[in-house]
DNA sequence: AGACAAGCCTGTACGC
DNA sequence: TGCGTACAGGCTTGTC
């Protein structure tokens, strides 16, 4: 399940590769992948068209384009951007291979989506920063300058719900999904059921301080890669940040910290792990 | 066979 | 009334 983290990897990888290149010929096969417009209007749109960079906010990826338009793609689920290098004979299509670029070096950039709940559209209607309009109502994204613990405690104070709610609702804070909020928790030591109206100032700077160390270290190791819908990179290498997790897979297992037993429950409709002793 | 996991959107219901 | 929040349903498919 691409997160933030994950997201930020294929977004490096993008940045490092594919900018500057052009795209030849696009084809969608996808019913579902492209939602917002025509497949026709899609691939009109990005034929002859050079990326000029390729940037993020929260788990949506977009790519602005020399003429002023900008390609947006969200993975959800279980979509997979893969960067296929030119060779001779092509390669295989991984099964539920919906779109693919044709770029002008003989590269293919290819979305693959098992579930189908990710989604590519071209827009261009896009705010002076360059940020697609369609992504205006996300929350500030923590890997920027613009988020710190004074932000955080402002929409903390505004809020009236769980901690866990809080931070996966992407309109206050954009990139945060079940398993990073779960191990922000932990690591903040807030149980994920806690009413932000209840928090201290300084269990707020323990949330600000985990959420950017877990999600700075997640970065560093490429993301996380588990059992399920299987995150790869551009490349279709996995993550190691899943051999740090403390909670999120490991109910049932010892708390890293102090031994006690990791719990599974539900909260807001999802699960949550914790530890019932290095949290409160 | 059927429940479940996930992210996000939509619609509806609720409390203050 | 209106705002913020809660909750359920829909979408999908591989896995348990």
């Amino acid at each position: 399940m691409p997160e933030l983290p994950e997201v930020e990897t294929v977004r490096r990888d993008l940045d490092a590769r594919v900018v500057g290149r052009r795209v030849v010929t696009a084809v969608v096969t996808g019913k579902r992948t492209v939602r917002r417009q025509t497949a026709a209007e899609l691939c009109g749109a990005l034929e002859g068209r050079t990326v000029s960079e390729v940037r993020r906010r929260g788990k949506y990826l977009f790519a602005p384009l020399d003429d002023g338009a900008a390609l947006v793609v969200h993975l959800r689920m279980s979509g997979q951007l893969q960067l296929v290098p030119a060779r001779p004979g092509g390669r295989a299509m991984a099964p539920h291979t919906h779109a693919v670029l044709y770029l002008d070096d003989g590269s293919e950039l290819r979305f693959v989506d098992p579930r189908t709940f990710g989604e590519l559209f071209v827009t261009r209607d896009l705010r002076p920063g360059g940020l697609p309009e369609a992504l205006c109502s996300l929350g500030v994204d923590p890997l920027t300058d613009e988020f710190d613990a004074a932000v955080l405690g402002r929409l903390l104070g505004s809020a009236r719900t769980t901690v866990k709610s809080f931070l996966l609702d992407q309109r206050r804070i954009a990139g945060i999904g079940n398993l990073y909020a779960d191990e922000i928790c932990f690591r903040a030591g807030i149980l994920p059921v806690r009413r932000t109206e209840t928090l201290q100032a300084r269990e707020i700077r323990a949330i600000s301080e985990a959420l950017t160390s877990v999600l700075d270290a997640a970065v560093q190791a490429r993301g996380s890669t588990l059992g399920d819908a299987r995150y790869r990179d551009l490349a279709g290498n996995h993550g190691s940040y899943q051999e740090h997790h403390c909670v999120y897979g490991r109910a049932g297992e010892p708390c890293r910290c102090c031994g006690t037993t990791i719990i599974r429950s539900r909260v807001a409709g999802r699960s949550a792990h914790y530890c019932p002793t290095c949290q409160s």
